[in-house]
RNA sequence: GGACGUUUAGCUCAGUUGGUUAGAGCGUUCGAUUCACAUUCGAAAGGUCGCAGGUUCGAAUCCUGCAACGUCCACCA
């Protein structure tokens, strides 16, 4: 770093680019960010309570945003002020493979560079090479942008959802939750996205309103009872038609079953009567369609009903649609189907009405709903606890997952912050349903079970989906067969893992085949959130046990800190996660912050064009100002508005504090600051003050951090810095002047508590002041709350004000700020000493030639007036009289109702009988000023005619 | 359809269990430039706290209803 000798070398402004690269070098260099390092630098270290923040791995899809900036800036504010406290912290730094959102992003990038298909084109393993190269390259922009921003992780100990720990962690999981009968592989309705073909999770599937057309109809002519619907195309999976129990109109037919012709394929049709359906909705019948529809899959499954797919992968029609609709779109299906029943006669109304329109939360593809066989996570299934659980449960008691992560935030073990977000999980948590993990893409964990070859050849036509989608593995064409073998209790579990799958197949032996039997794994790979769930206990090394019980102090970790849009995805998974495998929470604390918007309060999007850019803002303004932009001025949870503007104010606060820091520095000189401590300076009223302040702020906002009240903190810093340092005790320095080494002090104090905030420009000062050491590990500074009523610390407040008010005389009065003029003071014996103790300041910060204390004031003079004194401006005889007289009668009229208000407030029996003791004093002492001030007034007045 | 949130100065937002005449930053207006900083300094103007009721000695704050905006959840087929 280039340290600058010379104070008179000092830019004017804070170059903020030029210095934070060394900056970060120096601090990673030094071993702080790394835990276990800490005692070796600083002995207080030593047998440190641990402090543990997992950041929130970024997707490698590219570049960081704002957001990412933001969730930075918070949790290192947090790391940083609690390495300074004294705890042993980790920061544990890591990324997300992010499967699908991955895939789909290399996959459009390499169809913009000319390929049309680009996994059939290169296969699975050169396509996923391709992935793997674009996934490397985003890490290293992360992890670049990640210390850019000045993010004090542990970057030795960077981990990825991905590597092979992390393998290793998800298989376990994946095993004790099969062997716990969590994890089942189902033939179910599925969300599945025809354009990526794959499926999708209930939360990956969002709901656009749109218009669609409900037609109400007969499947045929000599069909009993009409039905409606807006999907047209479904209904030739219709296996039955629901209605309400106590629907009489239907009664008749509850039971039987007719055949129908529906648009050329015959269905056969069981009316059955179910508490679902509603009587006053379109004819009161439902048409069930138990293949796509979850809802009529349910229903189909308390009557036994039978399930017909007619609509396919690639979101045709299948021949179950019959042959005049097979290889249609769903589209073109539900228009012919609708033309056919007219054609028939047998359509009786058509209406538009509003509609949700389920969609995929990536590419907005309308999602279809499939039957297919998948693997599941059994969210409402009883299982066996394998450890005391969150204080509640004891080991093999029986429980469900759903229980687990309710009870984990309703016992507070887990606190959301801020609080509202609880009732938003509890509703999400009671309405989940079992989680679909399987996905048919090829990044991603592949799932941990292997088929037999052999079973596969006898199961031929009965293959699982996955085989026909991947061109690379129609060996892989494999079976059912897993799931008939998975219930036999000798198959187990031994399937799970490559090194341990069977040799022989329990089912097809040698024999059979004259050989080995090739075993196949599983082509789906898992949910990304599956990997990312168990974050905070894989990344300490779960479950490898040396590595694991390494760092077992550091869980539960001690606060979640990422964005709010993410709390069912991740927050809630991984409470499912932690709780059932550890039996307790991942984290103690889950702050949610909001979302970045930009300076309309749009998302900000590249196809919008609105993005505000870190990379471009931080060589612009600096880093610390970009964190104090993304800090200030928002609250928990709450979406906050950006612009370039605010960017800039905060860079002009960093350059007030380079130049608060300038002027102090110059007048240290070249006193050693790190030598102490001869006399101290001498206690005027305003060096009292200060000092008082300094201890009071520090300790306001050492509680603000502690509550995760960081704009708060930061604004009452700034208040301090700008206002109380810059504004009044530096002004007053200037005559004061402080010995070297309380100026020193002073500088110290105001980095350290500046530092988790603004950790460049602090740093670096610090490193020119010659303090000793590294900022970012000096000991966080201790504060007090001030004496309340101590006298000097009134009597500034005082003098201040008697300051402010010369001041504003003097622009009212349209006095040269240059010019030094007389003042003549009216006021009791105590504010006459503190006026001469502290004459000169006064003086000069109100630009005073001379102060008389007096008994009135001459007739020429300008006055003001305040409850505790008088004070009159020498105008040399300019003062138009009748102008001074009507500003004073004006605020005498406007304090009158002031007066009579609170008198009779004070007056009012139930006031003063009800209210607390302090509130009426106050009342009582506010009055007694007002009416002094305004008995000031009237004499003035008086006395000017 | 359900839930949650927001509504305070021109703009962005504070306002901590109800308590004295509601605050800050930006912007605006007026004035200032050798002396740490014009990325600055001094001063000023600007608000019936979304609307309507209620509780209370006292409401921006608590309760009820309404409105506007926003977010999340949800397949009345």
């Amino acid at each position: 770093m280039a340290i600058i000798m010379d104070m008179k070398d000092l830019p004017k402004a804070y170059e903020a680019s030029s210095v934070e690269a060394d900056i970060y070098k120096k601090w990673e260099e030094s071993g702080a960010f790394d835990p276990d390092k800490l005692a070796d630098l600083d002995s207080r270290y030593k047998d440190a309570e641990p402090y543990c923040i997992v950041f929130p791995p970024p997707n490698r899809t590219g570049n960081l945003h704002m957001g990412h900036a933001k969730t930075v800036a918070i949790q290192d504010i947090l790391i940083r002020f609690y390495r300074m406290l004294g705890r042993k912290t980790y920061w544990v730094p890591g990324t997300d493979h992010a499967a699908i959102a991955t895939q789909v992003k290399v996959e459009q990038l390499l169809i913009k560079q000319g390929m049309k298909d680009p996994r059939r084109e290169l296969g699975r393993e050169k396509f996923l090479d391709k992935v793997k190269e674009f996934a490397q390259s985003s890490r290293d922009n992360i992890v670049s942008q990640c210390k850019a921003m000045g993010g004090s992780m542990d970057w030795k100990r960077e981990k990825y959802t991905l590597d092979e720990q992390r393998n290793r962690a998800v298989n376990q999981m994946f095993k004790m939750m099969y062997e716990d009968g969590l994890i089942e592989r189902g033939f179910r309705v599925v969300n599945w996205d025809p354009r990526f073909k794959t499926t999708l999770s209930d939360d990956e599937v969002l709901h656009k309103e749109t218009q669609a057309e409900l037609v109400t109809f007969k499947y045929d002519k000599d069909f009993p009872i009409a039905i409606s619907t807006t999907r047209a195309e479904t209904k030739f999976g219709d296996t039955a038609v629901a209605v309400n129990p106590d629907d009489e109109r239907y009664t008749q037919y509850v039971g039987q079953t007719f055949t129908a012709d529906y648009c050329g394929k015959k269905i056969a049709i069981k009316i059955i009567a179910d508490k679902e359906v509603d009587m006053g909705f379109g004819t009161g019948a439902l048409g069930v369609t138990p293949a796509h529809s979850m809802i009529d899959a349910e229903i189909a499954e308390r009557h036994g009903l039978p399930m017909v797919q007619v609509i396919g992968e690639d979101a045709r029609m299948t021949a179950e649609a019959g042959r005049a609709f097979v290889g249609l779109t769903t589209i073109e299906a539900r228009n012919k189907a609708i033309e056919m029943l007219e054609a028939k006669g047998c359509l009786i109304k058509r209406e538009t009405v509003p509609q949700n329109l389920m969609v995929a939360e990536r590419g907005g593809e309308t999602v279809e709903q499939l039957p297919m066989k998948q693997w599941f996570i059994r969210v409402n299934k009883k299982f066996k606890l394998r450890q005391d659980t969150l204080g509640k449960w004891k080991q093999g008691e029986e429980t469900t997952l759903k229980d687990l992560m309710r009870f984990a935030v309703e016992s507070k073990q887990t606190k959301i912050l801020p609080d509202n977000f609880e009732k938003m999980y509890f509703h999400w948590v009671d309405n989940l349903r079992d989680w679909c993990i399987s996905r048919q893409i090829w990044f991603g964990h592949q799932i941990p079970v292997w088929y037999c070859h052999g079973c596969e050849e006898k199961n031929l036509g009965r293959g699982f989906q996955a085989a026909s989608r991947d061109a690379n593995s129609s060996k892989a064409n494999l079976s059912n067969w897993y799931e008939k073998a998975a219930m036999q209790p000798d198959f187990g579990t031994s399937a799970f893992f490559s090194a341990t799958y069977p040799k022989k197949c329990p089912r097809c032996g040698d024999d059979d085949l004259g050989g080995q039997i090739p075993f196949v794994q599983d082509p789906d790979t898992l949910d990304t959130w599956f990997s990312s769930g168990m974050w905070t206990f894989s990344t300490l090394g779960w479950p490898d046990e040396a590595e694991w019980q390494k760092n077992r102090a550091y869980h539960p970790t001690n606060v979640l800190e990422t964005g709010r849009d993410i709390i069912f995805f991740w927050v809630a998974r991984m409470i499912l996660m932690t709780t059932y495998a550890l039996g307790e929470v991942p984290f103690k604390d889950a702050y949610l912050h909001g979302l970045v918007l930009d300076e309309k309060g749009r998302k900000m999007s590249k196809s919008l064009g609105n993005t505000i850019e870190p990379l471009e803002m931080i060589p612009k303004y600096g880093t610390d100002a970009v964190r104090l932009s993304l800090v200030m001025g928002t609250s928990p949870g709450m979406d906050q508005k950006l612009s370039e503007d605010k960017i800039q104010d905060f860079r002009n606060f960093t350059n007030k504090l380079w130049n608060i820091s300038r002027f102090i520095l110059s007048q240290i000189g070249d006193a050693d600051v790190n030598e102490d401590i001869g006399k101290n300076s001498p206690p005027t009223t305003s060096r009292i003050w200060f000092s008082q302040r300094l201890k009071e702020v520090t300790k306001s906002v050492t509680n603000k951090i502690i509550k995760y009240e960081f704009s708060s903190a930061g604004e009452e810093l700034r208040d301090f810095t700008w206002g109380d340092l810059a504004d009044w005790y530096l002004e007053i320095a200037k005559i004061e002047k402080p010995r070297p080494l309380d100026w020193a002090f002073i500088l110290g104090q105001l980095l350290l508590l500046w530092h988790p905030f603004m950790p460049f420009i602090t740093e670096y000062i610090w490193q020119i002041a010659n303090f000793k050491g590294l900022c970012m590990l000096r000991e966080w500074p201790r504060g007090a709350s001030h004496p309340m009523y101590d006298r000097e610390y009134r009597d500034f407040e005082k003098m201040r004000a008697l300051i402010v008010d010369v001041r504003r005389l003097r622009a009212g009065q349209g006095i040269e700020p240059v010019k030094f003029i007389k003042l003549a003071v009216m006021a009791d014996e105590e504010i006459q000493n503190l006026v001469e103790r502290n004459m000169l300041v006064i003086k000069s910060l109100a630009r005073l030639e001379s102060i008389d204390f007096v008994d009135s004031i001459a007739e020429g003079w300008a006055t003001a007036v305040s409850g505790m004194m008088t004070i009159g401006l020498d105008l040399a005889g300019t003062i138009d009289v009748e102008a001074e007289k009507s500003k004073m009668q004006k605020e005498i009229d406007s304090l009158k109702p002031y007066i009579a208000s609170t008198e009779a407030k004070l007056q009012n029996k139930d006031f003063t009988s009800k209210a607390p003791q302090k509130v009426v004093a106050g009342m009582q002492a506010k009055l007694d000023e007002a009416k002094a001030k305004i008995k000031a007034l009237e004499e003035r007045l008086i006395s000017l005619g």
